[in-house]
DNA sequence: ATATCTGGTGATCGCTCGATAAACTGAGCC
DNA sequence: GGCTCAGTTTATCGAGCGATCACCAGATAT
């Protein structure tokens, strides 16, 4: 598979590389390259990066768009692929500790300067991929958390969580997102103590959602005041 | 080719507009392209929206560059310029509803496709003047509430609030905005009532600062546990 | 050694971009 | 009327873009 390097080392150059790991090597400079720029970014500036000619991206994808889609693929699903968000289902452990673990491995995968700027051009593109990616957090992580704390505050554990539990948990959600946006993106000092931050975060989640169980038991209705 | 009569046909109504009005326009329509294109929109597309010619932005701008710089001052100061932070500090009323009325307030400024999606173009460019705006909500609304909440809750109102305790509302601040991301950037389907939002995440906010203001108490230390 | 396969290059096309210079046009003033 | 000045257009430049094609050269098989 991959190629040795030849002893001689004839020339300051060596050029030729097996054909997957030159589309792979392409993928993944686009990646940072993409990050940096914006999908704007110049196929010569990305052939510079490899040292090759500009002319050799299209022996490994048909369009400069073909290439975009690997990077989103790859982008996307790098920081899912673990599986990780089953953790949180794991009733055996306190909800907090699950909660603190699945967070600080999530950010640890999504918070860096690459995967978060791509993730922001793309979503300003407005592209399906996205969408199926907001949908997927909400489905497989926020309303897992949701189901989790209800049962921990003794609630019913109702096939699916109303629409201002998600809402509370996309706010909890996005107030730790937003750490990594202002720490990578706008590179603003933040409390460096990441493991603190969703600590804290959820110290305010936790608080809030028990409080808000409690006033709902208490008026024997719905979960979540509705507006009034 | 000859479509054209040769005879003199008033060439498309030529409007003639004051350079103050016609400068303003370049303005108002480039904060329109540049917030779905990004800031590769051409200048070509632009005059097409005023209907007048692509060199007539030169008139007005020295450069392309220059007409971005004044889209920048002019969404990056609109949500400011009303001065609607400094009700967070009137201490004659109750600290839930200020906070509640601002939150409306602000959101009501910025949470439009528009806003939203110039202020994360120009955040991805990593200029000054969002380094500005980001230290701005911090100084002027973040710490602001740090300090009422700590006098909410019987805590000695040091000058300057902890980095934990701005991070606590960063995270708080950030939940809010991040649900105007996902409602005009991302379009993704959220608790249309956005005041109740507001509403339930001040709750969680504020159950969760009073707690830790509880618990700081009584361990008659730092206000916010350290990592440990 | 020679043929062949394939990763890689040089030259170039058509197009769009930001920007410039010069010509045109319409409204106010004498 | 005719003059003038400011707003607008026509024509064009040079650079950069994505993409294509003919060709080259290093590795492998015969």
């Amino acid at each position: 598979m991959n190629r040795k390097t030849p002893v001689k080392r004839t020339r300051a150059k060596q050029r030729r590389l097996s054909a997957d790991d030159r589309r792979s090597e392409f993928v993944t400079k686009a990646t940072e390259l993409f990050a940096e720029e914006g999908f704007g970014g110049g196929t010569r500036a990305l052939a510079r990066r490899l040292g090759v000619t500009q002319p050799l991206l299209y022996r490994y994808f048909p369009s400069k768009d073909d290439l975009i889609k690997e990077v989103y693929r790859k982008v996307y699903l790098e920081p899912l692929e673990i599986g990780r968000e089953k953790l949180l289902s794991d009733r055996s452990r306190p909800l907090r500790v699950r909660l603190q673990e699945f967070y600080e491995g999530y950010t640890d995968a999504i918070f860096n300067r690459k995967w978060l700027r791509i993730y922001l051009y793309s979503g300003l593109k407005g592209l399906d991929i996205n969408r199926w990616y907001v949908g997927m957090v909400k489905d497989k992580i926020l309303t897992r958390i949701v189901r989790e704390c209800r049962h921990d505050a003794g609630l019913a554990t109702q096939s699916r969580p109303s629409a201002a539990e998600l809402e509370l948990a996309w706010v909890f959600h996005g107030g730790i997102f937003y750490y990594g946006v202002r720490k990578y993106i706008y590179e603003a000092p933040v409390l460096e103590d990441k493991a603190q931050m969703i600590s804290d975060a959820l110290d305010l989640f936790l608080a809030g959602f028990e409080r808000m169980a409690e006033s709902a038991t208490d008026r024997r209705g719905a979960p979540i005041k509705v507006v009034g």
